[in-house]
RNA sequence: GCCAAGGUGGCAGAGUCCGGCCUAACGCGUCUGCCUGCAGAGCAGAUCACCGCCGGUUCAAAUCCGGCCCUUGGCUCCA
């Protein structure tokens, strides 16, 4: 079975054949470190994570690279708000960020390259454009010539000439064709940019444009454009060319066209081989700022969503739709994507209690339960190789997780190897492949809570067998109060919370 | 204007590349039954789509071809 993946360069979706047999190159392009990640990123980076993580389950071994661009005017903006120079409030930045990708537990990526430490490496790169007579210096700026370069337009499908200028208006007068764009820009950052992005709480512009940094390059002192960094730190850390380079749909044009166009007229070589994009993440009521809910509003920053639903009903979301199709965030779609995550929960636990209290030389043999697991996987595989169908994949373990109902529902000996089976596939499939965590990481406070909880429910056992009915439901409520649901079943109460 | 992606049930959203297992998946919602002191969870089942419109190709089309209508995004910073 061989994974195939729609690639934005050839239009087309083809199988997917690395550079090495045994190894992937992948890139994404990361953050600007000037604004609070919100669920867009997120959604960017939990279905690039699930790309990872199914390229290694199928056995490769995954060289991931993602960058932070901390040199920015907007960086420069938020100086008296998020930090009190450029390159603190990059800091503070990249340390949410990376707390933010611990808690969405994505998979650890090899190398996080940023702008401030691949300085030299994008005026080498520059340098060998200008060489070669790709780029040109204008008033100790560089910019890179369009004209030159045969095949730009060739990732988005442009032409050159019915393309529009690109860059701010005062940039224009210095360069050879509207759409060239710059590689270096002299100077540091003049307080007219940073009055664009600034906030009313940020220092004033003038301060600010203090602590810009600027580097020293052939052509004076300046700072790297913003395209050449992804050039310049993707080639330092998996070489020329590459296999998978992934970015949000918007950075299409003229972000990556500018990667391609730089990168492969530096090298001569082929840059990026397959590009995935992920699509848009839009919110309900989006085109119009009054109409959306000010608690949708709420949730869109990345910290308050995963404090308010938690990192597996956020995947589950995510992956409700395929990686490169926009999706629309709504209070319906949360909560469904909740009752979702909660029902393959709910059965992965319900198969590790049942395995539990069963002798595991029992000869029991469920043929549903057993066919569906074999069923399970074959179907997922199948949906996660078809471009990295992550909406099918999750059906399949969602039909896996009736089988385990129906199986502890209708027997009232269970089949231990049928019930482990289940639950291996659920670790191996929501689990690895689709970055699940089931059953949570239990510290002292929760062991303490459900200690208390159990003994509160023993109480009500005792209420319940007395026919004080009223006096339990009083403490089924109390205890919902703290968000605690109490369930009965035959095996006496359970709970969750 | 240019480029791109879409229009599938009450909602959400796969399937369209490789036409027939699609009498359209998974789930949410609604309803019925089982279970249950009640509720929840779960199970069984039901409800709900002729897949934007028109035409064509074919034994066969949501899936291929042509035309039309509509929506969204990118072309300025953006995952």
């Amino acid at each position: 079975m061989t994974l195939r993946v729609s690639n934005t360069l050839t239009g087309e979706t083809e199988p997917f054949e690395p550079l090495n047999d045994d190894q992937v190159l992948l890139y994404l392009c990361g953050l600007t470190t000037s604004d609070p990640a919100h669920l867009g990123h997120a959604r960017t980076w939990v279905h690039t994570d699930i790309v990872h993580r199914w390229l290694e389950h199928v056995g490769y071994d995954v060289r991931h690279v993602e960058n932070f661009t901390d040199v920015n005017e907007k960086i420069v903006a938020r100086v008296g708000e998020d930090g009190d120079s450029e390159a603190e409030v990059a800091r503070n930045y990249i340390e949410s960020f990376l707390s933010h990708m611990r808690a969405l537990n994505l998979k650890r990526v090899d190398v996080y390259p940023r702008v401030t430490e691949h300085v030299p490496e994008i005026i080498e790169m520059i340098e060998a454009l200008i060489e070669q007579g790709y780029a040109y210096e204008s008033n100790g700026s560089v910019y890179f010539d369009v004209t030159t370069f045969d095949e730009y337009g060739k990732l988005s499908n442009q032409q050159v000439d019915e393309m529009e200028a690109q860059g701010p208006e005062d940039e224009r007068a210095e360069k050879r064709h509207p759409q060239d764009f710059a590689l270096w820009k002299a100077g540091g950052v003049g307080p007219e940019e940073i009055e664009e992005h600034r906030h009313e709480e940020a220092a004033p512009a003038e301060e600010a444009a203090e602590t810009a940094m600027t580097f020293d390059s052939p052509w004076g002192e300046g700072r790297p454009g913003w395209h050449i960094e992804c050039s310049a730190m993707s080639t330092t850390h998996l070489g020329e060319t590459f296999d998978v380079h992934v970015a949000g749909r918007d950075l299409v044009f003229p972000h990556n066209e500018n990667e391609v166009a730089q990168s492969e007229a530096t090298t001569g070589q082929q840059f990026a081989r397959y590009w995935l994009h992920t699509g848009m993440l839009r919110v309900e009521g989006d085109e119009d700022e009054e109409k959306m809910s000010s608690s949708l509003q709420n949730y869109f920053a990345l910290e308050n969503a995963l404090e308010e639903f938690g990192p597996d009903v956020l995947r589950t979301f995510f992956m409700s739709a395929v990686y490169d199709a926009d999706q629309t965030f709504s209070e319906d779609a949360i909560q469904e994507a909740g009752e979702r995550w909660e029902r393959l929960e709910r059965a992965y636990e319900r198969a590790v209690e049942a395995a539990d209290d069963v002798d595991a030389h029992t000869t029991v043999e469920d043929a549903d339960l057993r066919t569906t697991i074999e069923e399970t996987r074959e179907a997922f595989a199948t949906a996660m190789n078809d471009d990295f169908n992550t909406r099918e994949a999750l059906a399949a373990l969602l039909d896996l997780a009736s089988a385990v109902h129906r199986h502890v529902d209708d027997h009232d000996e269970y089949d231990y190897q049928g019930l482990a089976g289940a639950i291996e596939a659920f670790e191996d499939l929501g689990g690895d492949a689709l970055g699940f965590t089931f059953g949570g990481e239990a510290d002292g406070t929760v062991q303490l809570a459900d200690e208390l909880i159990e003994l509160v429910l023993e109480v009500r056992e005792e209420e319940r067998e007395a026919g004080n009915y009223d006096r339990a439901d009083e403490l089924r409520d109390r205890l919902g109060d703290f968000g605690v649901t109490v369930e009965d079943s035959d095996d006496g109460p359970a709970y969750r919370y």
